[in-house]
DNA sequence: CTGAAAGCGCTAACAC
DNA sequence: GTGTTAGCGCTTTCAG
């Protein structure tokens, strides 16, 4: 390994002012700038990066946390908050909690303020406490995902409206003429100052009041998804859908479940649009390319997460490693909205049949 | 933030003596343990992974190198590299190179044997001379997927025999009764030393012996898949159908366009299995979830990410950090071949329908 | 068993 | 413009 020394030595002159040169600090002369970076290109030196954590107090990368990286949409928020942590020279390390209190626990306590500058989280729900004191302790953090704009989680973040989400997605339902309708809700958290609905609260809630206020429309039933999972989506749409055969659309509150519960409607010989509609909400990848693809509401995940890793550095610079320790400026934590999500149509819902319609494919049935 | 000497004080003790109890390193009175770990918590002192990073020469990550982490396929290897990561206290640090050679490089020469230990590779075509110049500078390097047993890389790499994955989904489609098929072979890399089929060539081979080793079927046709997606091997799949109706059943070198081969079926109207049958390579989630579900060639990945993670720390033990610089052990590179890869038949197979029911089938397109 | 001292490779004041 | 001098926080011989 060449280190700075070593360049120093061979270009005839000190660390510093290699150092120098290399990050166009200090006025350095042309001449030996030229005899420096030759002897760089020479010893083919590179920077020691962990050595420059040390000496600058601040490490080159962000910590993400996700709940799993198996979960398709976590990829597409990884991939975004990479390129956007790139362009200042960060790197990505990703912290796979598998919603596993320990598992969040044990990467904070040793990555952050350590080995990364800062930390991203999309699942704070299991590791409220602990961000709270990385916070504190002066390690910037954001939440990328925060479900509810209303309600400001006491830690910087970035928000997306997803109880306008859930209500978009009602909207459409209602526009096509669905009067009787299911709807799956995920839940995963049990963490108390969530709604009963854990973290799909906001989802639900939005979906619920815009399908209600159309005085002649009816949520028939509300299951829970156990998973968020095109499996949990499956199961829970069975369910349903044999415990109430006379909706005529399901709502996902998420894209994956909803598209479990398109499988189970071909499994149980509906077939979708035609004799049920199914909803979303995210618009990963898959939901584009399912057949039939998925009708849903996007949110903007790309801007989510360009949106936090800008936030992430504005901490950093708002509290320089001077500070570190303080707990900072003690004002409300800043929060970042994301444009507004918006309903994604495609070949997933369709207006429901008409009486005898719905008579002659339910006798199709099983 | 609170240092090592900040609990030394406290405990009335040196830094080396509380380095020594935080480690269990040099024999330390069981009092004076105490009172170090009392120090410890009560500061709530976390040791500074970069400051260790440095003392050590060793730093806490490994570097995963993928084209893109948002091919449903690396976050697969990606949790279970992580996993196997953790074991021995690295973190993972992802690095999207979305095929491209200049993101490659970049990633390499700043992060290798400075921020990481080690560099995990699924993906080396493009960067193939930077692994190398890697590689002997001191820093472990380990291909991760290669696909050829038989013709190493000249770096460590696990390996899967992707050959043999090809000769299964043959012999499957030739144990179902089908003589006339064609195949989606994809193609993404034009490095020189590789077969005209780019990455996929193993997997083509394979099929390609196999299924020619029994007389009386042949490949119909062979189509490039432009990307290693669903899209991709929906293209390729509707011009290979559209010139050659007559195949009966689709053998696709990854999951990917193995699903979108089904997807063009759909929209050609043909049904899955019944008028085609789709066979992919990988078993990756999807391909249980999709409906029907992918008959798929299901490939060790689990294992492989273990096996490449663990021969990453062999190296890495072999080669310690004295000895960086040289070229270390002069030998032929350690080369692990995981399991073998096993055929997992699901829905998208069946028997070729037999002539008139084809006939009939045949009216039913466009 | 514990302390003292040197140094990992780099940066950052400040002097010359 | 360039060199000098201190560290960053931790590990690690080697003495005591």
């Amino acid at each position: 390994m060449t280190t700075l020394n070593e360049v120093a030595a061979h270009a005839g002159v000190t660390p510093a002012t290699v150092s120098n040169v290399l990050r166009n600090r200090g006025r350095v002369g042309a001449a030996t700038r030229e005899r420096v970076l030759h002897a760089v290109k020479e010893l083919g030196y590179r920077p020691h990066l962990a050595a420059r954590a040390l000496a600058e107090g601040r490490a080159p990368t962000f910590a993400l946390m996700v709940s799993s990286i198996a979960n398709p949409f976590y990829p597409e928020f990884t991939l975004a908050a990479e390129r956007a942590a790139r362009t200042s020279g960060h790197f990505l390390i990703v912290c796979n909690t598998n919603d596993d209190q320990e598992t969040g626990r044990a990467y904070l306590e040793q990555i952050a303020g350590t080995l990364s500058e800062g930390v991203l989280v999309t699942n704070a729900e299991l590791v409220f406490d602990d961000l709270r004191a990385i916070a504190e302790r002066g390690t910037p953090v954001v939440l990328c995902m925060w479900e509810r704009p209303d309600d400001p989680p006491g830690l910087p973040c970035v928000a997306v409206d997803f109880r306008l989400a859930g209500a978009l997605a009602a909207q459409h339902l209602l526009d096509l003429g669905h009067t009787r309708v299911g709807a799956l809700v995920g839940s995963k958290s049990s963490h108390d100052d969530l709604s009963p609905f854990g973290i799909h609260g906001a989802r639900r809630d939005g979906f619920v009041e815009r399908f209600n206020a159309a005085g002649n429309a009816r949520i028939v039933a509300e299951f829970i998804c156990e998973a968020d999972t095109i499996r949990g989506g499956y199961d829970a749409a069975r369910q349903l859908l044999k415990a109430h055969p006379d909706v005529t659309a399901l709502y996902a509150t998420n894209d994956l479940p909803a598209l479990g519960a398109m499988h189970a409607a071909a499994d149980m010989g509906l077939s979708v649009p035609d004799d049920l509609s199914v909803v979303g909400i995210t618009d990963i990848q898959l939901a584009r390319e399912s057949r039939p693809a998925l009708s849903t509401v996007a949110v903007p995940t790309e801007e989510a997460a360009r949106m936090a890793v800008d936030l992430l550095r504005e901490l950093i610079d708002r509290a320089p490693r001077a500070s570190r320790g303080n707990p900072g400026n003690t004002g409300t934590p800043p929060m970042r909205v994301t444009s507004a999500p918006v309903m994604v149509p495609r070949a997933s819902t369709a207006p429901p049949r008409t009486q005898d319609q719905r008579t002659r494919s339910s006798l199709r049935r099983r």
